[in-house]
DNA sequence: TGAAGTTTGGAAAGCGCTTTCCAATATATG
DNA sequence: CATATATTGGAAAGCGCTTTCCAAACTTCA
């Protein structure tokens, strides 16, 4: 029903062959006069091109595919921004899907399976995983994967993956991690109650290995680790499980966490959402932050921005890994394949101006 | 390079016809026996169907395209995630875009045209414009989207938008304005300053008009109306813009927007994410919120969750939106076009706890 | 058992482009 | 002026599928 190419030949009176020349991007270019006739023709028709069948013709589809776990989360939107630019130049549409979105049941494994099947099955020329990694990659996904980057598609993803011949994006979740946790020893913190995300999401267990690992090197044990899931709730959930578990022991002050003496408790979340979550929950407890609890988060989300108290944080530069991301995805790697670091960003939810440390 | 039909057929020994009858859901289903060969054989080759070609041979995409125009921001990341949700049952792709990002230093105008056109080129089977209308549409983009609807696209839009033959849906903007300020004169507020989008955006224009009429309605005028961009910043700057316009008026006490036996001072903003920024930036200047200045927004972004003081709003089922905009996309329109109402969420920043209201 | 009806698999014609050859014309060279 | 060399437009062969016909093979029923 659209107008083809063959239409706007014949308006034009030349060949197919020479409409398509001038139209879309050849590299012979037939003489101004026709060529002229040939866009006038096009623009009279309101000719737009099938870039289905081009992309038959051509073996190459102008499209990139991006899974993220969840589009509605400030992190993910973050970096589907930059990957969006990064298209946006290289005139390449992208494709979305979110693993969150379990359509008949499935894990969110099956979820980012059929993403990639469905990516594959366009043939995108390349796919972004920006859904974390698993420790355990699902061997299907492998096999899919390995099969396309055979075919010449090209496969990023974020942080470190175990998926063969994918380029990737390191992201420095263990060394920030640790560093943000260096940073609030230095300002006196001392007690630690880790929000961990889910152990079997790579960048969230990295973290909090980061975490460990850099309060162990001060012969600190956090006081208790707890499992939740990758967002708000999940450092809602954990933070009144915590909370909880402390029973009546602490409900004798105005600050239970805190005894004479001892430095404030602080929450280290395995990402700023969890964070924020905890500071909901921690409100909802009465408690005051940073009197009462502190609280620190990771990745420095965009919507920080307008937080209050603001979340300490390590600052990533989410658009500019989206970025990254989408030009390994599209441009033969040159140089070393990137490695991205964040810093330290302190606010008053945290180390901040902190009794002890003031 | 990818495996293709024609090799899964001979390796099972049929035809090719009888290979994309078992395989791509055909109205005809061959015998058991050869159906299993054919599995067979497919899954051994490791077989993934080419969308393109079958989108050319079908003259159907299974794509869908959706304008938004910043991904980053909550309201269109909710909105997107209730589209992802219907487009994954529909086992449909979403192609995004974002108008926000103006590759060569056009308008967001241009942006839109450009996705739009984009997605026309990739014969995507709707386009869901999420991107807030304009007033006056680009006489190019509704050119385009004739053409579209005319060889069987189909097009919707979220508010109301002059765009001939797009589907709507209607959201109660101007309605779920006038609640809102409704229900802030009943909790005894009286002074409002009005956070307006860009007058040029349509859902920002029809709010705040929803704003001015229910003060009207109680002989009320707001004491100013400032401009600003449809985003945090926006929200900021023009809260400083009026605290500044006050000049060294209101700089004697500790509360300098309240003078005595006043009611408290009500920001409205024609979104949430302004509502924040106008927060950010009264902290700023050293005021507290609800007593020396109140705030309100408009839509209940998920992150809202998290904030605090909570921010009282008025609630749009941002992901019930995307939903129902997917399902008007994907299928002929059954029942009445849908119409969105929310409803008024008192929280701590205006209306909730007032010194007047208590 | 034969005519009529019903399945079922396959051949081939597209779907709307790109691109390789080819032939024709225009330009340069001896 | 004839020949060699660029330049240019067009015919046609795909790209990987779907789907319409057809024909062959079975059923069914009188």
């Amino acid at each position: 029903m659209p107008v083809k190419l063959t239409e706007v030949a014949r308006q034009a009176g030349v060949s197919l062959a020479t409409a398509s020349r001038v139209l879309n991007g050849s590299s012979r270019t037939p003489a101004a006069a026709i060529a002229d006739r040939v866009r006038a023709a096009a623009e009279e028709l309101g000719y737009v091109a099938n870039a289905q069948a081009q992309a038959l013709a051509r073996s190459t589809t102008g499209l990139m595919g991006l899974v993220v776990h969840d589009i509605a989360d400030p992190y993910f939107s973050a970096i589907a921004h930059g990957v969006q630019q990064v298209a946006l130049d290289a005139r390449h549409q992208v494709l979305l899907a979110g693993t969150d979105l379990t359509g008949d049941g499935g894990t969110s494994a099956d979820a980012e399976l059929a993403a990639v099947n469905a990516f594959i099955s366009y043939r995108t020329d390349a796919i972004i995983l920006a859904a974390s990694r698993l420790i355990e990659e699902d061997p299907r996904l492998i096999k899919a994967l390995t099969q396309y980057t055979n075919n010449g598609g090209r496969v990023v993803t974020l942080g470190t993956s175990s998926i063969p011949e994918a380029h990737v994006v390191t992201v420095a979740n263990h060394d920030g991690a640790a560093e943000l946790v260096g940073t609030l020893l230095g300002r006196g913190l001392k007690r630690f109650v880790i929000l961990a995300g889910p152990h079997e999401r790579n960048t969230a267990r990295v973290r909090v290995e980061g975490f460990l690992e850099r309060l162990r090197q001060d012969e600190l044990e956090p006081i208790a680790v707890v499992q939740g899931s990758f967002n708000s709730q999940g450092g809602f959930d954990s933070t009144l499980e915590f909370l909880d578990s402390l029973g009546t022991a602490g409900a004798s002050g105005v600050s239970p966490l805190t005894a004479d003496g001892d430095s404030p408790l602080c929450f280290l979340a395995a990402n700023d959402v969890m964070a924020l979550g905890a500071m909901t929950a921690l409100r909802s407890r009465g408690l005051r932050i940073p009197e009462d609890a502190q609280v620190a988060g990771f990745d420095d989300i965009p919507t920080l921005r307008d937080h209050f108290p603001g979340l300490t944080t390590y600052r990533l530069p989410l658009e500019d890994i989206g970025r990254m991301a989408a030009h390994l995805a599209l441009t033969p790697l040159t140089k070393a394949p990137p490695s991205v670091t964040g810093s330290v960003v302190l606010r008053e939810s945290a180390g901040h101006s902190t009794v002890s440390a003031d």
